[in-house]
DNA sequence: CGATAATCCGAGCGTTTACTCAGCTTCTCA
DNA sequence: TGAGAAGCTGAGTAAACGCTCGGATTATCG
């Protein structure tokens, strides 16, 4: 079993051995949404990407390593967004930035739902996987930088606190969204009750 | 391996078993604490509670089993303290329920923070566990029905919606402090800034 | 073309671990 | 007090599964 610390594995180089990568980690995200984190074998995945259990570990570490890159990916496609956002100018009201926030948020979780949500319930946030997964903190830092440049009166602490809430709620509110009513985040719904409970709160924290 | 759906089994009936069962729930919560879910052993557990795994197998179906107890007592815990605020005579303002609600959230973490912080990161939310955890659904019901006695002229859809955005908030916040910063249980900062955020919306969605 | 590197293959090894079972000990109660 | 019920024991079983390794195949390039 072994579990190591992600070692070091062969980069793909030509483009017959990228695409094999590829057939692999959408294999991977195949077998875990139809089956979960436990049923998904490593044998499994190879399998239904059409290639050998050897090939496999050519390029990924361990099973961990397979579901560590679809999560980081995710992270880093929600990341930037949020950058995104918060390179808006800084004329923008608190209002605009935290509504463009929410949809960065849902937006980053139409793409995949049903893999999201074994991400989020099944996967054991430990080892790589807790490092893939932990887009939290790194999330309030940057909303905390953003908040603190739009209201430098404000104590830094508090900033802090704010940006925790903002940040805890989007995640929580599009993760229920994912689990319990995809279709929500399709009609917007969600993206509207989200602001009407983030927008008053944002505005006296960093009103008068 | 197996995972077979929670069979029946033996339920401890003289004083000695029941001792038996409790050492062996306290066992899986220390081990849970202390090695996280996978490396949770069913032998490791029997060991650490000083009985012989044959002992355990005779009160538990198996591994799921154990931690589902675990889960349960704490679900029906909260939904307990839920049930009590939610007695609350009718003249309670929203946001006196409402904080009420923040302050019963919170506390049902206080007891075991380490253990909830596993249960939540590192279980599988599958199976026997699956149910075991899905609290949500149910409290968000609960709330609902409140809501709706307390203001009737609202539409149900708009009460399900306000209850689930409740809900939502007050868990989340309510985790991220038990898995960030437990200390922020204790002084009570996370419960205020809660209210700070949920009073306002909770006025203005059934107020005028 | 020949040589070297990159890629791919898949049977099977070794470990882990949930769980059983046959027999022993302790309790209950008529 | 003794017979049956309840409880306890722990070495052993069986199966799952991650991962390796020796070797075949294909690409690259002088």
């Amino acid at each position: 079993m072994a579990t190591r610390t992600a070692s070091p594995r062969k980069r793909p180089l030509q483009g017959r051995s990228k695409h094999t990568v590829a057939m692999i980690l959408e294999a991977t995200a195949r077998v875990l949404t139809s089956h979960g984190y436990d049923r998904t074998t490593t044998n499994l995945v190879a399998e239904t990407a059409g290639v050998s259990i050897g090939s496999l570990y050519e390029y990924f570490p361990n099973k961990e390593g397979l579901v560590a890159a679809l999560a980081s990916a995710h992270v880093a496609e929600l990341v930037a967004r949020v950058d995104a956002v918060l390179a808006l100018p800084c004329e923008e009201t608190p209002r605009a930035v935290v509504a463009a926030l929410v949809r960065a948020g849902l937006e980053a979780h139409r793409v995949a739902p049903a893999l999201h949500k074994v991400l989020v319930e099944q996967v054991p946030r430990i080892g790589a996987l807790a490092d893939a997964m932990a887009v939290s903190a790194v999330l309030q830092a940057k909303i905390a930088a953003d908040l603190q440049r739009r209201a430098p009166a404000l104590p830094p602490a508090r900033v802090r606190m704010v940006a925790l809430v903002l940040e805890t709620c989007i995640e929580a509110l599009t993760h229920r969204a994912v689990v319990e009513a995809p279709d929500w985040l399709e009609t917007g719904e969600i993206e509207r009750e989200a602001l009407r409970l983030l927008e008053p709160y944002i505005e006296r924290a960093l009103g008068p």
